[in-house]
DNA sequence: ATATTCTGTAACCATATGGTTACAGAAGCC
DNA sequence: GGCTTCTGTAACCATATGGTTACAGAATAT
């Protein structure tokens, strides 16, 4: 088995890391507020917290006895582009494929998404 | 530890299986030509395959003795709304503005014991 | 200077995960 | 029918993962 480099794929994966990334989307907080956000132990939020920062998804300043962490999205943007391959398969299904490629293709050089 | 529901956030996790996804853009394949593409055995492409077909990401299609899978990228709508969140931290900057409001909110000097 | 607070890490445990080899079952071919 | 082909599953193994408790260390408070 390859010990594969820590993905940001990886480390969503996990519901609790995801609920702390929600967390955060509301503002820094520090680790001892998050553990308190679910039902495990303060280590095991630890060390969720070490992927996700490992992950380059959380940054962290120091403030008194405390590490206040903050979100940093950028790297899920690796996830959003993976999906950008996907999601010209949404409108259609797999039979409808090639002619739903090749009709958006002739309409326009690429499908921006409207906000 | 508690079991969780299949997520299609776990099944994206591995490399394997997003490389099994991204071969079925092009079309659909049977199991045995999937194998073929990546340097593991058989078995071990046919459990990645339950995976995704348990995350509803594959259809499964019989013809003679194969069974050719195809891209059902549907459930994919579940990361794709849960990246919605976070689009907006990276369309504007305004994860930074909120630290700095927030830290201009928080001027407490102690931190009181129990909210 | 000492105690308290807040946090990360180490050591350990149980289960999940990804891999293998061996086998079974269904559908075409002779 | 009987062999061959293609595939999924079972049994098993090694490692990764997520959890715990115990401990260490830095910064604040007394």
């Amino acid at each position: 088995m390859v010990t594969e480099a820590p993905s940001v794929f990886a480390a969503v994966a996990d519901p609790t890391r995801r609920a702390i990334l929600d967390a955060l989307r509301t503002g820094e907080r520090s680790a001892g507020e998050l553990a308190t956000l679910f039902p495990i132990s303060r280590p095991a939020v630890s060390k969720h917290v070490r992927v996700l920062r490992q992950a380059g998804l959380l940054r962290e300043r120091r403030a008194a006895q405390s590490r206040l962490y903050s979100l940093d999205p950028a790297p899920l943007r690796h996830i959003e582009r993976w999906l950008e391959h996907y999601r010209v398969f949404w409108a259609a299904r797999l039979h409808d494929l090639k002619r739903h490629v090749e009709a958006a293709e002739r309409k326009r050089p690429r499908t921006p998404r409207t906000p």
